[in-house]
DNA sequence: AAGAAACATTTTATGTTTAAAATATTAAAA
DNA sequence: TTTTAATATTTTAAACATAAAATGTTTCTT
């Protein structure tokens, strides 16, 4: 009987044991393969269109929204620090493509937009990137697709769950 | 007929907008999801046992490879540039966790290993990184985590492809 | 109205990452 | 042998990223 409960809770734990490693195995190759893409991006975004992926997220994020954002609303929709912001968006002003305006209400808050240029530029870049990303990821089935969305929304959650 | 031909080629554009979208749609969740994890991990790494993530991977690709990689070799298998190696194993080596030692037949190459300390160290922090790999992804089943891997080979496979 | 707390942003210090230049070694060719 | 090319690494400069401190503004309490 104790050999018995010793089996089992030896297959318990083996088993366990392999759900990490696959976990692991899983996980490294997700990060690889996400490098290897958002690598690829960065590098035809730079010699096509000499800007780096920070620069053009924040246009993207600006293009969404014509009316404008804060600079702590493009932090929080870029999922990085304010500072890092404050910083991208000075070169991108120095540079034309968007305009940093106080808010009639509000003498904390900036409201950023992007510049008729920026626009221009934006629409011009946003075109190729779509066709880049769709070279990378558009021979998946439809259904490959959906299965993906829904297992990486599924992650997200469980790591939500943790932090919280 | 004219009518047919114009509908036909419309249906056929807006596939392949569609097929964009679905593409673009998964590579930003891809993207999010990734960075979610790896800043998770991060984090962890960095309060639990005060090192950064680009340090324990070093210190990883060491563990695997008993008898020593070059810092060529590292360069190659981390996917970063000769110069980052060269500046993290620099730290890790004031910190007594590696070894920069001369290769005796080539005066160019550095065998880069683990010390006693490191090994000590890494296997500490590889069990509980497990663990947290664990936390993010071991929720899926068996055959999610099998679609996944083999959807990101094909991804991978097929960027290798667009880059050669 | 005065002070405290919260908010929005920028600045500073530190560290990561890359590309490119510099240094040094080895191998191959003329 | 001298030059050339390839290899292995480090250094440098620029961009990016974070946390924490500093600045100024707004709101809330009392």
């Amino acid at each position: 009987m104790n050999a018995t409960v010793a089996q089992a809770s030896l297959d318990h734990e083996s088993r366990i044991e392999q759900d990490d490693h696959h976990a692991v195995r899983l996980w490294l190759r997700l990060l690889t393969c996400t490098n290897l893409v958002e690598r690829h991006l960065r590098s035809r975004l730079r010699t096509e269109f000499d800007i780096t992926l920070p620069r053009f997220d924040l246009m993207a994020q600006l293009a969404r929204e014509p009316k404008g954002l804060t600079m702590g609303d493009l932090s929080q929709r870029m999922m990085v620090s304010g500072g890092n912001v404050s910083g991208i968006a000075s070169q991108l002003e120095a540079e034309g493509l968007i305009s940093r305006e106080p808010v009639p209400g509000n003498r904390r808050a900036f409201c950023v937009t992007l510049t008729r240029a920026g626009q221009q530029r934006f629409s011009e870049m946003a075109e190729a990137h779509e066709a880049w990303v769709a070279e990378c990821l558009g021979q998946l089935s439809g259904a490959d697709c959906d299965h993906m969305m829904s297992v990486l929304k599924q992650i997200k959650t469980d790591v939500a769950g943790i932090e919280s």
